[in-house]
RNA sequence: GGGUGAUUAGCUCAGUUGGUAGAGCGCUUCCUUUACACGGAAGAUGUCGGGAGUUCGAGCCUCUCAUCACCCA
């Protein structure tokens, strides 16, 4: 019976069912030992999809997973998926724009939160799915969700307890004083309305404009401006009563705290700590600014001089904090200019005093205040730009320069009326332009108020943990970027202003403290009361709790209160929307007091801060979030911490270092103790995948065109340590082939009627050539745990490929044919056992790189104790497996074969031609080689038989071998001159290889100082191309007698 | 501007204490020989980016230059 083709579309998914159903893949699957083995899959988003770089990491952990459980560790692959804050809220958003529902904004925080759980029930964690069809033996049944036991979450959402984890986290850093809320310049994000991370912004080259403006001067001071050339010559010297500033950005000159320049900037020296001007605005009211020093500007990039606008650029920003330079925020959460505030008029009023240190200033009074002049306010930022600039311009505080098309008019035709003279210097040139990944929209960097972990408190243990080896990082050049990120490491932004996501557990209360407390009595009296009413409640300040939820935080509340006048200490707490809802209810409850005297209608109203924390925060919380903590006697706990992390190295400082500063700062450890960077996957040019560039290659087309095994094989072959990913279609369909070549070795045996019994114990044998192989198996299974223990996935493929295709197959089956067709019966019965041993290793070692293919071929035993994913790793060692003379004389045989067929067709004997064949001095050793194999050899090489002669006869190929040099005559078939040619080229390349040895070996300084190994193996290297040589030197000299 | 890495066969890439270069694909020639044409056999192709140094010996170590990529400002 012949077998069939492999189909794998129809295998794979009939094998996944079937190792699914049997809970193949679930934790301690096929455990025999206690060690637990356990990878955290990165969460994918939920609203993700499969792309090559999730293929490639997913291949290497599933093969990790699928050795380890093979070796019976207790396995966990941990699934999961993350709520993915912003992706998600936006593909609803865009869903319900789609629909045409209501907006997020008109449905409210609830609904829109109940319309995301049924996205993510309907739509959400389609990679799962798609994950299956790359055989990924994740244990489904644990799959975690960074969202589950959200408040929100619908009963119909799979029960989890992540949300406890997140919250309990929170409350506990918040209590240690780890986390603080603060203003903070950060990427703010003005279509979706909120702060994003670092890893959200992609900076883009884009095509810019460098305005040149000049700041006067106060009061019409002038000074000698003075430039030099690098010899110090004086290049020019005028008299200014301005300093030139350079800006891309001219619409934050409003927001401007100073001038800066370099101390050692002699240009600028004589005007520093002096006032200029910011020349915008309303005439009158034109704010000055000190001319300051600091390290940040560059004497030699522009004028020199920078302008600090400390509230919309992170240079500034430093700046600014180091010279106590105030912060305007001149932006609403739009992008557009503030509208807000008191007349412009007032407010630089304010900001001037504030300069001319008349009037002390903290960081909330400076927020409040909006330094837009009226005529800018409520523009978009873009278009402020604009007028900015016009403005300046038609003042005449723009730096003019020659205009080129002025002088070529007026060389044209002498008259250039129509052209202006001089032009605002504007360059052209290329910046670095903020843009947020998602909304496409310049990104800018906003003062807001926010909430932090001060990272710089936890991260000692974590750069301890690679310092001191616990953790490694590879390749090793992670380390350094790690080092170098953690070590100069900034506040952690963790809040977001979006719905979806941990919303922060903080509740706010109206601070009703009293600072000069003038009523000790205790009561709360008439005037007391209309105090409070009156005294403008919205200007008071807030006071906050911290607790995972309003119970927890009420009794701080009322601690809080216990200072107040009764009856008002002991109003009951409510949780209100937001602080304008509180001082509503809170008033109004005041006022019926007041008239009914009835202190049960008193309330303290409180509300939860709106903000949800960075999904990052909780996916920090990973390693142990998905065990079940906080519930420690989760018997899920015993895979922490785990043991290999596996993701790209561009999520190394966003992803896996908060991984080990929280499970540190949490329980202690370090979640894993190795992490395995890998590069983006790239196409075959090395290009990045985009659909732009429509250069994407979707790896369910690769599975879909060439099965999952092929992907995965190509995963592992492109997996060198460090190296650049570059997937290439046709290195797939060369791994199809290869599975292919596979299959009909079982259909080799299934051709020769071999008996499949399944679960063959190794045989002992006494032919040659099982000796042999089985040898060759023991070395290979050693290179693949070597390999595999040093995640050189690429090696390990590449052994296999090799003794699979290289071995097995070329020449393993081709020297079993004479055996299993001939008549030894005990000869052929041991080459049978051991075929199908072989056979069978060939499946076990190769399931965690091929599942699919070799579970399938595994399933055609007569009979198995288990699946192939379940099966046993072997653990023979080579050393008890390798006969060297086994060895010797197989490694011989081929040899002899490769040389004679590579004599035959270089001389164009006939493929199909039987020859006959000489030999002259073979010794003891060839003889015995040659008796052993012979049918082999003659069958192999197409050899009638074998002579023994004193001497060749004229016109004869000759194959030089250890042992005997052996002779195919050929007079009268053969072009001698060919002949000769090809025999002095391969002289030629030996006499290359004789001058180097003879060279090493020569020098007295290689003898002496080279280790003996390599001397010995020299001095045999030599002896035998030496020998080679003499007899190519002899056939040559045979054929020219011929000529 | 700072950092990291790369540059090896036509292409994509390996090459783990320095011992004289390999794989897959592609290419050329031959072969439908009873596992396999998604195959078999044979074959060609590399001053290992340039230069200098250390060494008996350098693709590998050091310096330098060039080009490129990525990350961070």
């Amino acid at each position: 019976m012949a077998m069939e083709k492999f189909d794998a579309s129809e295998v794979e998914a009939r094998i996944y069912k079937m190792w699914e159903e049997a809970g193949a893949f679930k934790a301690g699957a096929n455990a025999s030992r206690d060690e637990t083995f356990c990878i955290q899959l990165p969460p994918p988003n939920v609203t993700g999809h499969l792309h090559v770089g999730h293929a490639f990491n997913h291949t290497l952990m599933d093969m990790l997973i699928r050795w380890k459980r093979m070796q019976g560790y207790d396995t966990l692959w941990q699934p999961g998926l993350d709520h993915a804050g912003i992706a998600t809220q936006l593909m609803v958003e865009k869903e319900l724009a789609e629909t045409q529902q209501p907006k997020r904004t008109e449905l409210g925080r609830e609904k829109f939160l109940e319309k995301v759980w049924e996205w993510k029930a309907a739509k959400g964690g389609m990679i799962e799915q798609q994950a299956r069809r790359l055989g990924d033996s994740l244990d489904w049944s644990r799959s975690a969700f960074t969202m589950s036991g959200a408040e929100s979450a619908p009963a119909t959402e799979k029960p989890g307890n992540f949300h406890d984890a997140v919250l309990k986290v929170f409350v506990e850093m918040y209590n240690k004083g780890l986390i603080y809320r603060g203003k903070r310049l950060v990427n703010w994000d003005p279509h979706f309305e909120t702060a994003i991370s670092d890893l959200e912004v992609e900076n883009i080259e884009v095509d810019g404009h460098m305005w040149h403006f000049k700041y006067p001067l106060a009061g019409g001071e002038t000074y000698e401006y003075v430039e030099k050339d690098e010899d110090g010559n004086v290049t020019l010297r005028e008299t200014r009563d301005y300093i030139s500033i350079a800006t891309t950005r001219p619409e934050t000159m409003l927001g401007d705290g100073a001038v800066a320049v370099h101390k050692d900037d002699e240009r600028y020296a004589p005007i520093v700590g002096k006032l200029c001007e910011i020349p915008v605005g309303p005439k009158d009211q034109r704010r000055l600014i000190p001319i300051i020093t600091d390290p940040y500007p560059d004497p030699d990039f522009g004028s020199g001089a920078v302008k600090i606008t400390g509230a919309h650029d992170f240079n500034d920003y430093e700046v600014a904090k180091r010279g106590n330079i105030p912060m305007y925020s001149l932006m609403d959460t739009k992008g557009y200019m503030r509208a807000d505030g008191l007349p412009y008029a007032e407010e630089a009023a304010t900001a001037q005093r504030i300069a001319g240190g008349e009037e002390g200033f903290d960081e909330g009074k400076i927020a409040a205040m909006n330094m837009v002049p009226e005529d800018y306010r409520g523009l978009d930022r873009f278009e402020a730009r604009k007028r900015v600039v016009a403005d300046i311009t038609a003042e005449g505080n723009a730096v003019m320069i020659g205009n080129p098309a002025y002088e070529a008019a007026f060389a044209r035709d002498g008259d250039q009326t129509e052209v202006p003279q001089r032009i605002p210097f504007v360059e052209n040139k290329k910046i670095m332009q903020p843009f947020g990944d998602r909304s496409k929209v310049v990104i800018e960097p906003m003062l807001t108020d926010q909430w932090f972990v001060d990272t710089a408190k936890i991260v000692g243990p974590a750069l301890d943990a690679v310092r001191e080896g616990r953790v490694t990082i590879m390749p090793e050049s992670g380390e350094k970027v790690f080092y170098h990120w953690l070590e100069n490491i900034e506040p952690w932004c963790i809040s977001r202003q979006l719905w979806w996501g941990h919303q922060i557990p903080v509740w706010y209360g109206l601070d009703l403290g009293v600072e000069d407390e003038q009523n000790p009595s205790g009561t709360l009296d008439e005037v007391e009361l209309l105090g409070l009413l009156l005294d403008g409640l919205v200007h008071r300040g807030t006071v906050m709790h911290c607790g995972t939820d309003l119970e927890a935080v009420k009794s701080a509340f009322v601690f809080d209160n216990a200072d107040v006048p009764s009856p008002l200490s002991h109003a009951s707490i409510i949780e209100v929307a937001d602080k304008s809802e509180a001082i509503d209810r809170f008033a109004a409850a005041l006022a019926e007091y007041n008239v009914t005297q009835d202190p049960t209608v008193l309330v303290y109203p409180v509300w939860r801060d709106p903000d949800v924390l960075d999904t990052w925060f909780s996916s920090g919380l990973w390693p142990f979030g998905t065990l079940g903590w906080p519930d420690e006697n989760d018997p899920a706990m015993k895979y922490f911490p785990g043991d290999v992390l596996i993701t790209g190295q561009d999520i190394l400082f966003f992803w896996v270092a908060r991984m080990m500063m929280m499970s540190q700062a949490v329980l202690h450890q370090d979640p894993f103790h190795t992490v395995y960077l890998h590069q983006l996957v790239r196409d075959a040019k090395g290009e990045k995948m985009s659909k732009t560039r429509g250069n994407v290659i979707d790896p369910l087309d690769m599975i879909d065109a060439y099965g999952a095994d092929a992907l995965r094989f190509s995963n592992a072959q492109m997996a060198a340590l460090g190296g650049v990913l570059k997937i290439s279609e046709d290195r797939i369909k060369g791994y199809r082939n290869f599975g292919t070549k596979l299959w009909n070795a079982f259909s080799f045996a299934d051709h020769y009627a071999i008996p499949y019994p399944g679960d063959p114990e190794m045989p002992v044998v006494s032919q040659t050539l099982n000796k042999w192989i089985i040898g060759e198996t023991g070395k290979v299974r050693e290179t693949v745990d070597a390999a595999l223990t040093a995640y050189r996935f690429n090696d390990a493929s590449d052994a296999l490929y090799a003794f699979t295709w290289g071995k097995v197959c070329d020449w393993y089956l081709e020297f079993s044919k004479p055996i299993l067709q001939g008549t030894d019966t005990a000869a052929k019965a041991e080459t049978e056992q051991t075929l199908r041993w072989v056979l069978d290793q060939c499946l076990v070692l190769l399931n965690p790189i091929m599942p699919f293919i070799t579970e399938e071929l595994w399933g055609m035993a007569d009979r198995r104790a288990k699946m192939l994913i379940h099966a046993d790793w072997p653990t023979y060692a080579a050393a008890d497996l390798v006969d060297t003379d086994a060895d010797r004389e197989m490694n011989w045989v081929i040899g002899l074969i490769e040389n004679v067929r590579s004599a035959r067709a270089q001389v164009h004997v006939p493929a199909g031609a039987k020859v006959p064949l000489l030999v002259t001095g073979l010794d003891e050793k060839g003889q015995s080689a040659w008796d052993n194999n012979h049918v082999l050899i003659q069958r192999l090489a197409r050899i009638e038989s074998l002579s023994n002669v004193d001497r060749f006869p004229k016109g004869c190929v000759t194959v030089p071998m250890d042992g005997g040099t052996f002779g195919i005559p050929l007079e009268g078939l053969i072009d001698v001159d060919a002949e000769i040619a090809r025999l002095e080229k391969t002289l030629q390349k030996l006499a290359k290889e004789l001058g180097g040895l003879r060279g090493r070996l020569n020098n007295p300084k290689f003898a002496a100082s080279a280790p003996e190994d390599v001397v010995a193996e020299a001095r045999e290297n030599l002896r035998l191309r030496e020998t080679e040589e003499s007899e190519l030197k002899a056939a040559i000299a045979r054929l020219q007698e011929l000529g």
